[in-house]
DNA sequence: GCCAACGTTGGC
DNA sequence: GCCAACGTTGGC
């Protein structure tokens, strides 16, 4: 079965990754963008996620996976949004910075950088095994 | 705090 | 259907 890879976005003041490891597993909600929203959608049960911390940090600092595909998002009502349900895998051992994405060969088509609002976007296989390879993450795969 | 990028809205 | 105005995101 083919596995894929995501980036989600969050500023750490609004939902912190540490907050995800406290609370075991979450609802993705409050996505708000068409094409944000058909990546959620697009996301299995699996799927493995890095965590992004914008505004503040401005680095990944963990692995996530998707545990529950699309369903609609109940704040929204009324309205066609999605939210999958995300848990924590591990912290990164070393986050990796938006500064160091920006100057790796390797990670310079992310399109975390091409599309720097998107708050949910694709990340290739060779893209997440570089991420954990800088990191010096065991584990995950 | 500023501003570039860019998605959305609304007038025509 | 175009495009100006506006709002939001997110880097600096």
């Amino acid at each position: 079965m083919p596995q894929n890879y995501w980036l989600i976005k969050s500023e750490p003041n609004k939902y912190s990754f540490s907050q995800l490891v406290k609370d075991k597993q979450t609802q993705w909600d409050g996505v708000r963008n068409f094409e944000a929203r058909n990546n959620l959608r697009a996301m299995k049960v699996g799927d493995l996620l890095l965590f992004y911390h914008s505004n503040i940090g401005k680095e990944i600092v963990g692995i996530a996976r998707v545990t529950k595909s699309a369903s609609p998002d109940q704040t929204a009502k009324g309205e066609d949004w999605s939210v999958v349900g995300v848990a924590p895998v591990t912290p990164l051992t070393r986050a990796i910075t938006l500064e160091t994405i920006k100057k790796t060969q390797a990670l310079k088509e992310m399109v975390l950088l091409r599309r720097s609002r998107l708050s949910v976007s694709p990340v290739t296989a060779a893209e997440f095994k570089k991420i954990l390879e800088l990191s010096e993450t065991k584990g995950v795969l």
